[in-house]
DNA sequence: ATGAAAGCGCTAACAA
DNA sequence: TTGTTAGCGCTTTCAT
């Protein structure tokens, strides 16, 4: 067994709970108890028995993350920001990996005490499961629709208004579009602030073709039918793979990147780099969104529900910026 | 706060003992009392305290993972198959996102009582940190030499022997191939598994050039001599993304894959599938890499590490078979 | 400034 | 079969 607070305490002939009070900072303690205490707790490297602790104070100052862990989602850099602050809180993370049953998930980690759960999902579309009344729940990477105020999610719409308006920038007029999944939410606010700018620059769109995210087949077909109905000498791709898709459809087609046709995609996955040109990307501030769940977490778990930052409007969520990350696929 | 074992017991109208009894069915109740206290467990979801039945216990059915949950590692889907088997098993994670500071991640949860530790790296380097000896800790996708037994590895080897028999296999002569960063253990070993097959079939390697897993400019460089000067009829890539950059280079050599050029990577990332022609790859273990780490790691918890069962030969670590994923880059 | 002691919720040895 | 009870290691109130 590991040393117990008692063990100090008759080692140092203090009682115990003058131990608790230094390694605790909780109450009053002459100088030397306090070095003798100090010394035996760093010769033992004593920690407190956290469930001991915790029972006592009814506090477990531990947290659970709920991410599915899927290969590609994007929970992995989400946990890693969060990590972060809880590890300077002071905080433990428990981690369920399943999204699929929630409320199993939330009950289990409640069954666990812990004082607060971020879930992350890997889409962004609006939750609406039932939620506990009296545990925090932030919501990452999604939203629920009787938790807006304390869902985060990245601006898409905002990211789409980058990508279009970095197209026009480059001077380009004839703005083409290839969107993600039809009826995601994400590709519909992609596609908003992407006619929004071209509207206020009283351009249309040279076309606007449906893809989805991840298929490679039909992508590369709609980019043939974009480049060969509207040709565009520009394209906003909702993702990278799209993206990718839409070179090979550029090089069937003879057209050169950037020169003939500027391209952009979103998600700036590693990949970007390697791609020749290399494919300029609207970056998903993930690490952000950790940090913002965490952020709002801890506030609600440290001064309450009522104190919550974000109930001064409790009608939406936060959207975190995108970012342009400018590569060659889409100079001047 | 939720309810205890102490209300149920009073509305049940018998002693927490029995209570206790039922719950973990750990003693002899009457089935009509069994039956009260079940159905008031239910009707009330009672869970008991983890921290007092782990302060009671001196247990805590809890594992530790440490993972640096960088973007593009192995460690999620490490974690994820982790966490199926912990869920079977009624384990909880916690997780700790530092292998930097490997002392303090590992001392961080020895302090909270965690019963065992699976460390997932991110290369497969050996490692050296000191290690507890009263405490089992598992090493996934890295390997410790002084747990050698409790380390747990993709066999690169075997996946680059799986590559050149692959190639081979397709009529292929003049095989190539170009390796990942020098110095690295994935990268020595591909490259053994690659050259013994190819001497078993009497063959030299066309020629084998030097670059580094994730280096772009430096892998199209090293493709452009190989192609130049080896002028092979197949190439094995250390990574997906070497395999990436050896496409450009072979378009510009005017080479039709996998007519002229045949390729096959190394793992298996998702945008294999989204390279035309289709790169064939070679997938690593993750998943079972993680089923072997909580498979020890749960054998040693439950049974000591006298029976681990690996101990039989505490000289070499566990090696995963890689797969082979053929796709059209490599066809005959 | 210090310590004695109550008790957090639970398990399990023991008594009945 | 059931209940009583002694702690597990700790925090904290209350006396001193």
């Amino acid at each position: 067994m590991r040393i117990t607070i008692k063990d100090i305490a008759r080692e140092a002939g203090v009682s115990i709970s003058t131990v608790s009070y230094v390694v605790n900072e909780s109450g009053p303690v002459s100088k030397e108890k306090r070095e003798l205490v100090e010394a035996l707790v760093r010769k033992y490297n004593y920690k407190a028995n956290p469930s001991a602790r915790n029972l006592k104070s009814r506090r477990t100052r531990t947290i659970g993350i709920i991410g599915n862990l899927k290969k590609y989602g994007p929970d992995k850099t989400v946990i890693e920001s969060i990590a972060k602050i809880c590890k300077e809180k002071g905080y433990t993370m428990l981690l369920v990996a399943d999204t699929e049953n929630h409320e199993h998930s939330i009950s289990f980690l409640r069954d666990h005490r812990v004082e607060g759960i971020v879930f992350i999902d890997n889409k962004t579309e609006m939750l609406g499961f039932p939620v506990p009344g009296d545990l925090p729940v932030i919501f990452a990477y999604c939203a629920h629709k009787e938790r807006l105020s304390s869902s985060i999610l990245p601006d898409d719409e905002q990211g789409g208004s980058l990508a279009a308006a970095h197209l026009l920038s480059k001077g380009r007029k004839r703005i083409g579009m290839i969107t993600g999944n039809a009826g995601w939410k994400a590709s519909r606010e992609r596609s908003d602030g992407f006619t929004k700018v071209l509207e206020r620059a009283d351009l249309e769109p040279a076309g606007i073709v449906e893809s989805s995210f991840w298929d490679s087949r039909r992508s590369y077909e709609m980019s043939v039918r974009l480049i060969k109905e509207a040709k565009p000498d520009a394209v906003f791709c909702q993702s990278d793979a799209i993206a990718f898709s839409f070179y090979h459809a550029a090089a069937d087609s003879g057209l050169s990147i950037p020169e003939e046709i500027a391209i952009i995609g979103f998600d700036d996955i590693e990949f970007c780099t390697l791609m020749r040109p290399s494919l300029s990307s609207i970056a998903m501030p993930l690490k952000n969104i950790g940090e913002k769940a965490a952020d709002i977490l801890f506030h609600t778990i440290e001064n309450g529900f009522e104190f919550a930052p974000d109930t001064t409007d409790g009608q939406t969520s936060f959207l975190l910026p995108c970012r342009l990350i400018e590569r060659e696929s889409s100079a001047s």
